[in-house]
DNA sequence: ATGAAACAGTACGATACTGTCTCGTACTGG
DNA sequence: CCAGTACGAGACAGTATCGTACTGTTTCAT
């Protein structure tokens, strides 16, 4: 690949990345970027055919995707080590900016729901892929709601992220497996 | 107050209402509004000195308040009350789709952030007089970090609502109370 | 009834953004 | 060295949006 071109993505993709933290997706435009990078505008539309092509590429630039725990671990520890992964990605002030953007555009935008789905997506099968470990230690049935089982591990972490009072770290996580744990063990996340 | 007003007021409201429900922020222009609403432009900045007065009048429109939980509930009884109303408010469709772009905008425009924060502080206000009663029936020590709390029994269901995965139902407030409520019991939540 | 106020309809200037195009320059790989 | 390619700079048309101004009509309150 001719390095002229990897410079000129990687410099327009750090710019755009840089307005969408700072001011937003309606901020980015093609003009803000020419002006925040010193590319051409011609050479941005040669790499990319359209602003939103552009902006699919910022977002799928900066998604994390969960890492699967080590497969020797039991359900608490597993758990423990996606939550914590979690709160290091939220850790990362680009993402946590760009998080909360993205969930309110995958509503109205279907390519950027596409993105949004496909991280969705990843997260969960990884956690579903916990809560089989949990069954087979005889933790909960088969019973088990998985995906809200997923929103109450995962939720108050979300929660910290987009009301902004609640510092994410993995003091947060602990309290959330902790509280599912007692939950599981009393009986109640069971329940159909 | 000229009853014109109040029906010009009226009819720009639900039509610029319905137009950001659909199409998100971005479409919610003045011209878009005329044309859905059948009031002339110059009517609208009569009233409105700016569009952003518009968005903002939408969005305060249709903000819900969180209800105060009867005072002689005792701290779960009352949690589950309001964390019910929570339930009850999610599942407005209109602010089910309002929300997550209130939470995106709060960061880059402050005019939408003073809206957001305003209810953050209702909403918290509330919740921290339930862990008041928490505290006087002795669940819990004065050491409990209540924000926190709020998180595990709040994110959930927040979750939910921009997950799109897990049905925002009763049966789902009541899962979040209970595991918190477990984890309570078992001296989890209580740690600093 | 009548004056005042709100209304519809519309034209307008100013600005901003998109996507295309051209031209001359600088760089890269063979 | 040199042909091919990427690049910078900017003009351009087309469109969208904002906010203002103006005209004539309808409606309200007294």
């Amino acid at each position: 690949m001719d390095p002229r071109v990897a410079r000129s993505r990687a410099t327009v993709l750090d710019a755009a990345t840089a307005i969408l933290v700072e001011s937003g997706p309606t901020a980015l435009t093609v003009d803000a970027v020419v002006a925040r990078s010193g590319v051409a505008r011609s050479t941005i539309y040669r790499h990319w055919a359209t602003r939103d092509d552009l902006v699919g590429d910022v977002f799928d630039h900066c998604t994390p995707l969960p890492a699967p725990p080590p497969a020797e671990l039991g359900f608490e520890a597993a758990m423990r080590h996606f939550l914590h992964d979690l709160v290091r990605q939220f850790a990362d002030p680009k993402w946590a900016r760009l998080m909360p953007a993205l969930m309110a555009l995958k509503s109205y935008e279907p390519t950027m729901g596409a993105i949004e789905q496909r991280r969705e997506a990843m997260e969960r099968k990884v956690s579903h892929e916990l809560f089989t470990r949990g069954q087979r230690e005889g933790l909960f049935g088969p019973d088990l709601d998985r995906n809200q089982a997923t929103a109450l591990l995962v939720g108050p972490i979300v929660f910290a992220l987009v009301s902004g009072e609640v510092p994410i770290t993995e003091h947060l996580a602990d309290a959330s497996l902790a509280s599912f744990m007692a939950g599981v063990r009393a009986g109640a996340a069971t329940a159909p």
